[in-house]
DNA sequence: GCCGTTTTCGGCCCGACTGTTTTCAGTCG
């Protein structure tokens, strides 16, 4: 049985051996989306397969419904076997290379024989490629350094550290005499967990000055391309960075086109098409027997929705994962925001392993205008972060009693108690029931295969005195892939016995992935933001879960921790009796 | 290969920049 993270990924490879043989573009795509499709999926694959109901989903046909189910149930694809075989594995890595698309490989490969990347080290080192019809000495020169510069860069960033990078450029930006308006998009405004490239979109009435400016800044390390309307920089960080230009008059359809996604778009553009309109990054026409008249001005991105008959689709949601028919049905939720959030239930001290004493995270929390901290440290099989024992947890608890009694917040005591392999929890219900709540994670034996720890965290959810699932998947991101697990079968069992899902706002975790919040929270399930705080500056992580509870479609409704303290207290208590 | 209020064929988003050309193909987003 193959998994479905394999299956997308031997089709997009297949989509690449496509292209490579010149296949017709939109086939291609259809393999793209496809697999995009898998992905995106949140229903259980083998059910789906099991009732035949794969072409439900948007993108998926008979065709693809076919390989699918193959790879699935045989594990193998005698059709994608074949495209491995007519091509040299090696070209796929080709690919890779910024500037060389499956024409140039091709190329590199019928006249030069390139069939790896040592090989195009070689030739472009010794001059042969810009001999070649379609290339020349630049392009020779650039691959060279492309391929010296590739395995030092890893390109994608955080989130969070993109945003940190990107704010004080837009905010210089802002400052400029010739800018009007400046925003960021891309897949930073849209909030995605790790981005590529940095997005600006501004307008000005003097572009050359703006792109001379962008281009001569102190975080320029090198000018990848310039233009007046569009500019691209690596930042001495290595991450590139885009700025795009245009008129006061676009600024609303730049913005929106540029904030994405790309698939999102697409179907916009459709819709647009449709209802006779064409929309492009530089505004909206109507098309009419051929002529296009151009329309009146239409200067932000709710205007833009209302011409197509929909509401606004905040950024976060244009993932094309229904939002644009939920715009048309005026079903776009009302987002939770930053302000909805009344204090958070995964925070550590210097108990275990984090840096600040229960005083100070209890005033930082305060200072945060919080009705309530809960403290979750961790339990005594987390060796490497020093979990409590038992007798430092009842010692702890107590501690928390007295101080909660003197402080204007509400102090819970909580714990964050390891899963252990076999999916019982680390301490014994007499000491578990003496906390408000109870987080469970899982910090140790990640090897074990999905089956096993499906049924291990169902164990967990099944214990009466669970009330949290910590960062379901012990994802880190860029570093760690989350072990394996069926996440709609533990969605499931959560809202069966009625356990809350963390959605952690660690930076690196964002856990459980925005892409299951909204088919979940549709069938009941609640959601914690946590921050797993180790330290006081990062309460503020909640935030951060803010953004991605946002991208996932929850509501202030969803979230406990919008609570206020006597619903909390109450909700609790009903959960951990 | 997908899809359908221009339905079972014939479309499928669209423009900027680069490098190599001398009007454009390829790549990228």
């Amino acid at each position: 049985m193959m998994k479905r993270e394999e299956i997308a990924e031997i089709l997009e490879e297949m989509a690449e051996l496509l292209e490579l043989k010149g296949e017709n573009p939109f086939r291609i795509r259809a393999y793209r989306n496809g697999a995009r499709a898998l992905r995106n999926l949140d229903a259980d694959l083998e059910q789906l397969i099991k009732e035949k109901k794969l072409t439900e989903i948007e993108g998926i046909g008979d065709h693809l419904a076919q390989k699918i189910s193959e790879l699935f149930l045989k594990g193998r694809l005698s059709e994608y076997e074949k495209l491995k075989r007519g091509t040299p594995q090696a070209l796929l890595e080709l690919l890779q290379v910024p500037g060389l698309g499956p024409k140039k490989v091709q190329t590199l490969y019928k006249k030069l024989k390139i069939r790896s990347l040592s090989d195009l080290k070689k030739a472009a080192a010794n001059g042969k490629i810009a001999k070649l019809a379609g290339f020349g000495k630049r392009s020779e020169a650039k691959i060279l350094e492309a391929l010296e510069t590739s395995e030092k860069q890893g390109t994608r960033r955080l989130w969070f550290d993109a945003m940190k990078e990107a704010r004080p450029i837009l905010d210089a930006l802002k400052k400029l005499k010739s800018v009007k308006k400046a925003e960021i998009a891309g897949s930073l405004r849209r909030r995605l967990e790790t981005v590529g490239d940095l997005d600006f979109i501004a307008s000005s009435s003097n572009p050359n000055a703006v792109m001379r400016w962008f281009t001569t800044q102190p975080f320029v390390k090198k000018i990848l391309s310039k233009g007046s309307a569009k500019s691209s920089i690596l930042l001495t960080s290595g991450i590139q960075a885009d700025l795009r230009l245009v008129p006061h008059s676009q600024f609303a359809f730049a913005l929106y086109y540029f904030t994405g996604s790309k698939e999102h778009n697409i179907r916009l553009r459709m819709q647009a098409l449709k209802r006779g309109w064409s929309l492009s990054e530089y505004g909206i026409e109507r098309i009419k027997k051929g002529a296009r008249l151009p329309t009146a001005k239409v200067d932000t991105e709710e205007k833009i929705l209302k011409l197509f008959g929909l509401s606004y689709i905040p950024p976060e949601l244009r993932e094309d994962q229904g939002e644009l028919k939920a715009a048309a049905e005026n079903k776009i939720p009302k987002l939770i925001v930053e302000g909805d959030i009344r204090g958070a239930l995964h925070c550590h001290t210097a108990a275990t392993d984090g840096r600040n004493s229960l005083k100070e995270m209890v005033s930082a929390a305060q200072k945060l205008g919080w009705e309530y901290i809960g403290i979750s440290d961790h339990s005594k099989s987390a060796f490497q972060a020093n979990g409590q024992s038992e007798e430092r947890l009842l010692a702890q608890i107590e501690e928390i009693r007295k101080l909660s009694k003197k402080s204007d917040i509400r102090i819970f005591a909580g714990i964050e108690c390891d899963i252990l392999p076999k999916g019982n929890l680390d301490f014994p219900e007499k000491v578990l029931k003496r906390l408000d709540y109870v987080i469970v994670s899982i910090h140790s034996s990640f090897q074990q295969d999905e089956k096993a720890m499906t049924k291990r965290l169902i164990r967990a959810i099944e214990h009466p005195c669970s009330t949290i699932i910590g960062h379901l998947t012990g994802r880190l991101l860029l570093k760690r892939k989350g072990y394996a697990l069926n996440i709609p079968k533990i969605i499931d069992a959560c809202i069966a016995n009625k356990k809350i899902v963390e959605l952690n706002g660690n930076p690196q975790r964002l856990d459980m992935d925005w892409r299951y919040w909204r088919a979940a929270a549709e069938k009941g399930l609640l959601c914690c933001i946590g921050p797993d705080a180790h330290a006081i500056d990062q309460l503020e992580f909640v935030n951060t879960g803010v953004q991605i509870a946002r991208k996932g479609w929850l509501r202030k409704e969803d979230v406990i921790n919008t609570l206020p303290l006597k619903k909390l207290e109450a909700l609790l208590k009903k959960m951990h009796p």
